[in-house]
DNA sequence: CGCAATTTTGCACGCGCTTTCAAAACGGAG
DNA sequence: CTCCGTTTTGAAAGCGCGTGCAAAATTGCG
């Protein structure tokens, strides 16, 4: 049953008031420089660290934020979720993990509220306004990612759709390819719809329709699947345009299967650029989405809403580049 | 500035004292039934829920549960991470998730602990007896996932890694290959260690020996580089064995970019069966490593001890099979 | 050496909750 | 109606720390 030393065992065993040690340990705080040291240097000895959790409890800070994101084992959300872990600790940050998988969102975001989390960066799921207004409520400020609010009603970071989706046209457009499908991901989900939506409209201004399209649900296995489908049909398509780059891997094994070869008689995209993504049988052509630049930039919007609470909700679209590689 | 409903603001509302709205919503507390649906009825009402951090001050449980995993980009970290999320959140544990990346697993533990949490679950890093006293010290039990200390040391699950590498050299010797290779990951790496010893023992019962042996870092990128190397050293070898399946994925890679046949020419297998393990030009054949049981097993040490400080450490090792497919 | 201006320090209160402990309310037997 | 054994309740003492405030120590200057 060890007994964990505390501020008191420190100011006892440096002949100091408890309070002293408290400011030793807060920057900034009044005391001399001898005595900070001195008390530090008990500490270091004692080996006693603050109490963060009693910190927390007085303070208007816990350090605490909560990152809210999918199924971690899809690459997209995994490669997002090691650049937010990394930026969140080097800015003193700590990440409370949340996954939905099937679990509520407003549930998990009430129980993270219950730990005093400083804000929330939420990566997934369905958010609504009501979730919004309600974290807000309780002081925490809302930062989403890959998914705006109508309105703009939170602060959001988001990749360039549009663009994406443009250069992906423009490119398949200009290799004469005109028997088109589309790829969706889950329905309800906000990167599905955007890029769904920016796809159509770029190809009518190359005077290209879909052909038609289907829906995944942003695995490679379906990818498989769905992918074998459309190959299936009969359509004689020449080009897939995937949501995103796990389903057009997937879309590359169904081709491969029925011998279809890729880039000659078929083109394939997808949409992140995952690590992964320039690997294997056919580089794929893709959009980079640059989470890096995306998880920095939602920190920032976190703590700028931390220090001006009142401020206007910010929605940073970060830009994205076409990455030429084989596939298309 | 939003004031949080305190205990004390249901206490007034519902014209009880603060102990009362304290043990409503205490499991097994002693108060009447009818009193504690008035709290927490008038509770709901003002959206009032207890303030974990304040709870987690006085009780000894914060319900914090620290996991330190490596990169979260790689596919079996993801997945175990994945289903170690999962696990805790159903039993009411919340995850701090700490990524080692060139920082020092120590340092991030002390910041873990600074938290107050209640254990540890540790799947990467070098952990030192050292660390693990550490932690014990301050009363939070660690549980490694992935590698054991010597003298077991410390509660851990791991895979039958030796088991794996029988069950493969079985295979591969049965199928009358006998020039080999090692394609092992990151030096200083627990599986890595075992998983290669385990290897050359298994091929010795069969009378096979390593023709020659490669490092990568457990990537799918190195697995193409080194398994190129390996490849253009014109040893004729007839079978790759790589510690895990993101490197034999890569290795399929490289064999294809050579024009080589799998598994005509060439057996390639990997390790943990990994989603994405069965997806691809060439299905992998490969040892499955279950992730959710060893996540469930991990959490039911951690859970033990929690109990019983005092018992005996335990080192469970999670049963492997043979996932055959065609990659051998 | 004296006095005002300026650090540096300690006391004590509070953060929101849990948990003894003793008092109050209850319930049934005599 | 009383007495005693049981719940049920409230007051109060923390948990470990931050911080405002006033006292103490230090400094600068005459």
């Amino acid at each position: 049953m060890p007994m964990r030393v505390t501020a008191d065992d420190v100011a006892r065993a440096a002949g100091v008031s408890r309070a002293m040690v408290s400011r030793a340990f807060t920057p900034g705080a009044s005391i001399s420089m001898r005595k900070r040291e001195h008390v530090h240097s008990v500490a270091q000895r004692l080996g006693y660290r603050p109490n963060l959790i009693a910190r927390g409890l007085t303070g208007q800070r816990t350090g605490l934020i909560a990152v809210v994101v999918g199924e971690i084992s899809r690459p997209y959300e995994a490669w997002l979720l090691e650049h937010l872990v990394k930026a969140l600790s080097t800015q003193g940050y700590q990440p409370l993990l949340l996954a939905v998988q099937g679990g509520s969102l407003t549930e998990m975001l009430d129980h993270a509220l219950a730990y005093q989390v400083d804000g929330a960066i939420v990566a997934a799921g369905l958010v609504s306004r009501e979730i919004a207004d309600r974290c807000r409520a309780s002081g925490a400020p809302l930062v989403l990612i890959g998914r705006v609010l109508e309105k703009s009603a939170t602060d959001a970071v988001c990749c360039d759709n549009k663009e994406g989706m443009r250069l992906l046209a423009a490119r398949l457009a200009g290799q004469g390819r005109r028997r088109l499908a589309w790829l969706g991901g889950t329905l309800d989900t906000f990167s599905d719809q955007e890029r769904g939506r920016a796809l159509e409209a770029s190809l009518a201004d190359h005077g290209v329709t879909l052909l038609t399209r289907r829906r995944g649900d942003f695995s490679q296995a379906s990818g498989v699947i769905e992918g074998g489908r459309l190959l299936d049909a009969g359509l004689g398509l020449d080009g897939i345009i995937c949501a995103n780059d796990a389903m057009a891997l997937g879309v590359l094994d169904a081709a491969a299967q029925r011998g279809i070869k890729v880039p000659d008689d078929l083109a394939v995209t997808g949409f992140d650029d995952v690590p992964g993504a320039a690997l294997g049988r056919c580089p794929l052509t893709t959009v980079r989405n640059p989470v890096s630049e995306t998880a920095h930039a939602a920190l920032e919007l976190l703590k700028a809403r931390l220090q001006t609470p009142g401020r206007a909700t910010q929605v940073v679209r970060v830009g994205v580049t076409l990455v030429e590689r084989t596939s298309a």
